[in-house]
Parts: C-alpha cells; structure tokens; sequence
DNA sequence: GCCGGCCCTATACCTTGGTATATCAGGCCA
DNA sequence: TGGCCTGATATACCAAGGTATAGGGCCGGC
C-alpha cells in the first residue's frame, strides 16, 4: 500500500464491455486513437476473468448484455466493492433505465447513435473519477496499517484522546494510572506519525468515521 | 439561526411548477391526498415571487416550461444558492434530457405516464433530502456565526492552534509574548464553546475547510 | 526455559497549557 | 470626556502533558 505511491505514473485503462463484436472493435480503436489502453470483452463474466492492473480505471457497459444486463451488473460490482466508474451505451435504451443508471453512480449514459467525443469525455471523466477515489482509499490505508499496529489497549487510548478526554479521566474510565496513559499515548502518536494533537484528531476522525477499535 | 432548531416541527412543503393547469391540479391534488402541502405555480417567474417558508420543500418541475426550461432553471437555481430538490416530469423527454438533469442533481426524472406512487415516493425522496440538508446547514451556521464572533486576532489563534502549533510557536509567528496567546486561546475556546481541544479542531475543520480568516 | 511483546506501574523532571488578577494604550461612540 | 471593546502584557500559581529510566507480571512462540 504505502509504496503504491511512490510507483511509476499508471497507465489508466478502459474495459469495454458489448456483446457486438463490431461495436467493440469500432469503440477500442476510438479510445486508442487517442492513446488510451482499451481492452474488449464479450461478456461480463469475460471481463470478471481477467486479471487487473492496479491502475485507474473506466468501464463502458452496454445495458443489453448477454445472460445479465448492465444495470444489475453495475449493482454486482458495487456490491463486490469494485467501484469502477461506468459509462453506459445502448441502443435500445428508455428514460427510466438511465435514471437509473445515473442513480446508481454512472458516469455518463450515451444512447447510440452518439458522438465520438461524448464517449471520449465521458471515459476521461471516469477515469478522473477514479483516480481520485483511488489517491483518497490509498492515503486511507495507510493510516489504517498504521491503526491495526496499535495494540488494543493503545486504540482505546487513542480514542478517548480524540474525545477529547483529559489523560486523568482516561486513567479512570480504563482503571489505570495515570502513567500508564501518558505511555501508550505516546506510542499512538509515534506509531499514527501525527505530530500534534489537533493532527491525531484529524487521524482519528478518517479511520474511525463513527465505530471503533 | 440557533433558535430554528428550537421551533416546532416545520410542515414540508411542494411546488408544482408547470404550464397545463389540469396536471398542475392533478398532481396538487395527488399529493395533498398523501398529506403533504402542496402549492401550483404556472411559471418560474410565478414560484420565484412567492415567499418561503423556512421549512424543508421539494420542487416538482416540468422540463417543458413557457420562456425558459427546466433544466435552466434548475442550474439558475442552484447558481443563486438555492438548493431545492427537484423532480422532473415531463411528456416529451428524452435520455440526454434525464442524464443531464440527474448529473445537475435532480431527484428523479419521471415520463409522462407515471405512476401516482412514483411521484409520491420521489416528492418525499427530495424532501427527506432537503431536511438533511437544512439540519446540516444550520449546525454549520451556529458554528460560523460563533466564529464571526472572534476578534481577528483570536481568529489567527485558532487557526494556529487548529493547526497544531504550540502557544509559544504562534506567539512567535504573530510577535506576541505566550501570555498574550493563552489569553486569547482561552476566549476562543469560550466563545466557540469547545469543552476540548479535538473539539475545537473539528469546529474549526468545520468552519474554515480549506481557507480562514 | 528463555525471549519478546504487551501491559502496567513508579520516580523524577521538565515543558506546556490554563486561569486569575491587574495594568496600559488606542479607537470608537454617545 | 467618559465608557467600552480590542489588544497586548505581566506576575504568579496550578494543572496537564511529555519524556527518560527502571522495574514487574503475563503469555505465547522458539
């Protein structure tokens, strides 16, 4: 995780997903003209199979799939936790079915016939999307590997810290000495790396939004 | 701002906009069958001189509307700071159409024919919606106004503070002695009413996100 | 059995934070 | 001109936080 950032620039790719050969042709040699990574599947148990690079990412879905639509399976890999950003085509498409799609977290939804500049944008935008979300859930997990090597004791410690309880108080909620609190509270702050109170605050709040340890 | 909490439960309200006087009574009287307060409005023009209660509303908005439509003043409306959730209907629509107005924001975006349960569902969608809104708008005003309370140079303490300097560093940084940073630490504490110092970085995370004052 | 990690505690010392009380100067307004 | 707010400062004292050093008990893995 930690060492993700300091990897080379990523090359961001582009899963197409249509059950027409040609249309899937036609779509990946639009986003390599303009020097995007695209690869072509027939199906979405074909593009499940395939290995991912750990880059950003867009899928452009078509909602007429073959076995399962695109709607339920933007559904299934938002359940599975695979939030990759969706651009949805079609050529049969209605208003409901792409107010649901918008709904559930879609990018764009293109009804062919569409220009080659709308679907270029949209991907682009996906791609953005997903970028993003992927810097945020890494600084995250950092700060999470850092939380899951506190002992227990240090986690309780450095909850009631962020609550903003004074080291005399805490003692006496977890019956402890006072010392023993300012102990593990100093290796909560050597361990989380935050430099001042107010920035184990700030630490605290991210990687434990409303539960605990 | 502090006492709107206080008031009794405010009563939501719906504004109908649309041309055609018998759907604007149709659906007038369809919500109020539900129970809900429900207001008709010919134009923008006519929904923009009546005066608002200050409860949380829903506005239910044909795209089609005389002068301007309604994804137009959609967008007018959330460039001058309102933030009312809309339901689009519509008789005429089409799918660029909806993807546009749900990317605004919209709530739904419902076809001529819909069913009554649709409407009643996305109404109560928008207004359970603007709820959380207000209720977060008005915790954070409390705050601000509480903030606007401060001398400039309690303002610059608390940024400091916030920022995790200790009381000597911000006197340095501000030319003051520590004795006179204490003091004004201790009025800024007071009049933000923070009981700790997590709380008074999580106001001022709150009140202050990304510039200050 | 020994080592290491975890947990707890203590003494001692220093730094930092917090509060009270008091003084002084400038600006603003009735 | 007198009152009030803001801002700055000082002395003095106490509370809280932080660090270093040193120890003991418990438990699981080697």
């Amino acid at each position: 995780m930690t060492d993700r950032s300091a990897m080379a620039v990523e090359t961001p790719f582009v899963a197409i997903i249509d059950d027409d050969p040609s249309i899937r042709d036609s779509l990946v040699s639009l986003l390599r003209s303009v020097g995007l990574t695209a690869l072509p599947f027939a199906s979405a148990q074909d593009f499940l199979q395939h290995r991912w690079p750990d880059a950003p990412g867009c899928l452009v879905l078509d909602v007429r799939l073959p076995g399962q639509s695109g709607l339920e399976f933007q559904r299934e890999l938002t359940g599975a936790g695979i939030h990759l950003p969706v651009v949805f085509i079609t050529g049969h498409g209605d208003i409901p079915m792409s107010v649901t799609a918008m709904k559930a977290g879609a990018v764009e939804f293109l009804a062919k016939p569409f220009r080659d500049q709308d679907l270029i944008d949209a991907v682009h935008t996906g791609i953005d999307r997903d970028r993003d979300r992927r810097r945020a859930v890494d600084a995250l997990s950092d700060l999470q590997e850092r939380f899951r090597s506190l002992t227990p004791r240090e986690r309780e410690v450095m909850r009631l810290v962020a609550a903003g309880q004074l080291n005399k108080q805490i003692a006496a909620e977890l019956q402890l000495s006072e010392i023993t609190v300012k102990v593990h509270r100093a290796s909560v702050m050597r361990k989380m790396q935050a430099r001042s109170l107010p920035d184990l605050v700030r630490i605290a709040d991210k990687v434990t939004p409303a539960g605990d340890a």
